[in-house]
DNA sequence: CCCTGATTCGC
DNA sequence: GCGAATCAGG
C-alpha cells in the first residue's frame, strides 16, 4: 500500500483525533504502526500538542542517541545531525472536542454478580464519569465475544437482554479497560479504617 | 507482557 | 519517501 491522498487524509484526521498509531494502522490496513508513525513524522505533525507545550512523551528525547549496538546489523554511520529543532507554532491542529459533562447517572438494576463496585460513594467522581462515558462507546460485546483483550466489565442486568460487556481494549494485563480499571481497582485510599 | 510514540537508516 | 528495527517510556 502506498500513501494515497485519501489514506494520508485518514491518517491526519485520526492522528488529530488523538488516535494511536496502531489504531490508525489498523484502520488503514496494509501498514504497520511504524509506517504510520514514520509518515506522521515525515508529514511534520509529530506532536499533537503544539501550543506551548508540554508534550508528555515527546520533546525531551530529542537529542543524541548514543547507541551501543551489540548487534552490528548495520554499520553505525553518523547520519546528518539535526541541529536545533525549530518549535514551530503552527496551530493547524483541530480543536479538541470536549465531551459534554453530562452527569447522567444510570440506575443499574443491581443484579448480584455486578463487578466489584466498592460502595459507589467512595469512587472518585472522575472514574465514575469516565465509566459513564465509556459505557456509551463500549463495544457491548457478548459473553462469548470476550477475549483476553476485551474489557470484561459487565453492564446492565444479566437477567435482561440489556446486558453486555464493555469489550473495549483492556488496559494491559488487567481484565478491564482503563476506565473500568479505574473503578474496579480502587487504590486503598479513602477507605480509612475509621472503625474502632 | 502489553502498549505508546520517536528515531535511525537501509532500501 | 518509506517503514522495519530499534529505542525509550508507561
Amino acid at each position: 500500500m502506498s500513501w494515497t491522498d485519501e489514506r494520508v487524509d485518514v491518517l491526519k484526521k485520526m492522528w488529530g483525533e488523538g488516535q494511536s498509531a496502531s489504531q490508525i494502522a489498523k484502520e488503514l490496513g496494509g501498514v504497520t504502526r511504524n509506517a504510520v508513525i514514520g509518515k506522521v513524522h515525515r508529514l511534520g505533525l509529530s506532536n499533537r500538542a503544539g501550543s506551548g507545550g508540554a508534550a508528555k512523551t515527546a520533546a525531551p528525547k530529542a537529542a543524541a542517541k548514543p547507541k551501543a549496538p551489540a548487534k552490528p546489523k548495520a554499520a553505525p554511520k553518523k547520519a546528518a545531525k539535526e541541529e536545533i529543532q525549530e518549535p514551530r507554532t503552527e496551530s493547524a491542529s483541530p480543536p479538541p472536542q470536549p465531551k459534554l459533562p453530562h452527569a447522567r447517572r444510570q440506575i443499574i438494576p443491581a443484579g448480584q454478580p455486578l463487578p466489584p463496585q466498592p460502595s459507589a460513594n467512595e469512587i472518585s467522581p472522575e472514574a465514575l464519569a469516565k465509566v459513564n462515558e465509556v459505557e456509551k462507546t463500549a463495544k457491548k460485546i457478548s459473553l462469548m465475544e470476550l477475549t483476553e483483550k476485551t474489557c470484561k466489565w459487565p453492564v446492565g442486568d444479566p437477567a435482561t437482554d440489556q446486558f453486555w460487556f464493555c469489550g473495549l481494549n483492556v488496559q494491559q494485563g488487567k481484565p478491564y479497560c482503563e476506565a473500568h480499571v479505574g473503578v474496579a481497582f480502587q487504590p486503598m485510599s479513602s477507605r480509612r479504617d475509621r472503625r474502632r
